[in-house]
DNA sequence: GTCTATATCAAGATAGAC
DNA sequence: GTCTATCTTGATATAGAC
């Protein structure tokens, strides 16, 4: 019983392994330009062994996915919990602002939307749709929490939030404004909340 | 002299014709996904011709980025000229929501920014560069001029303005407030239009 | 489960006749 | 310049030994 348990740990953290590299991978170059024999070279192991763990490139991105997606419901929970006086609008705030930390960090895996068999994947990835489906639960609450209390624009649809906030995750900006050099990373983040929430146009 | 004249406009429309199809596939499928097998298909022309004029898959996405510059760059004089009653923030909103009709139009070819054979040709290739630079100038002026007028946010650098303009043209929440299906194109537009400009906090 | 070696195939690009 | 046929490469995936 120990053994077996041991064995499963060390498989569980080759795994993650892996799935670390993708992540990294995936943020870096996307979804087509990331190879199968990078992950492996990255992970150091041979590809046939990575194939043994995900049998195919696309539930290594669903991986990838799951991954990231239970690291923003960790911080769901634990922004609710650790600071439950902030009002919804400034959790969803922080929520914008860890999505753009992540990103800047390099973790933040970007999937085309538009490749078919990724999506056909993932649309029949039961642990991604599940986590995506709590995520999308969690942040709707909050969504119309801050309209209710007139911090969010009310005629907006809920839905409507919620997928600006999620687009957030793969914002060009981001990327273009890093590059340029002429700003800080804390600065790059406070302008793209501020856009975000603000809006453009002078208030 | 008139024979060349007729080879040439023979050319010319062969050529347009490569590029539209260029153009709507890269719209649809993106760069990484479109096959120059279906380009040809597409236009009813043999690869190896399709070589001739093109002489490479980045050379094709570089023609249909021209092209949509310079229809933006179009739109851009024809705003100005026919419409010059209209605010700086006007002719703005008027862009975005050009560029958010082209998109739903499915003739917004969206490359990604990642892929570095593409980058290299397309920061060589001088029209589109220079496309660009046109574009970007006239947007500048504008931004200014609105952010002059207190219109739009004058704490905001005017080349985040700009990026974040440039950004609603490969915006994927359109996309996917298209598939939901319960909104019309106009709406959709509407949505996206008021949350670039008004944010998502209420005003 | 891990490895080396290989099958398979899709896609960018080209040769050469007309 | 257009075509058919082919080359070449790179990448997903697998076979089979240990």
């Amino acid at each position: 019983m120990a053994k077996v348990s041991f064995r499963e740990q060390v498989l569980r953290v080759r795994e993650d392994a892996i799935v670390s590299s993708v992540n990294r991978l995936l943020a870096e170059k996307g979804f087509e330009a990331m190879t199968v024999d990078e992950v492996a070279a990255d992970v150091g192991i041979a590809k046939a062994s990575l194939y043994k763990h995900f049998p195919s490139k696309e539930l290594l991105a669903a991986a990838a996915m799951v991954k990231v997606l239970e690291r923003a419901l960790a911080f769901l929970e634990s922004t609710a919990k650790a600071s439950p006086e902030l009002s919804p609008l400034e959790r969803l705030k922080a929520v914008v602002r860890w999505c753009l930390e992540v990103q800047l960090a390099g973790e933040m895996p970007s999937l085309p939307s538009q490749n078919s068999a990724l999506r056909t994947t993932l649309m029949g990835h039961t642990p991604y749709l599940d986590c995506l489906m709590t995520v999308s639960e969690t942040l709707g609450e909050w969504i119309v929490a801050a309209q209710a209390a007139g911090d969010v624009d009310p005629t907006l649809p809920p839905e409507v939030v919620l997928y600006t906030l999620f687009a957030r995750a793969c914002d060009p900006v981001l990327g273009v404004l890093k590059a340029g050099g002429q700003y800080t990373d804390e600065q790059v983040i406070d302008l793209l909340v501020r856009t975000s929430f603000g809006g453009l146009a002078a208030r």
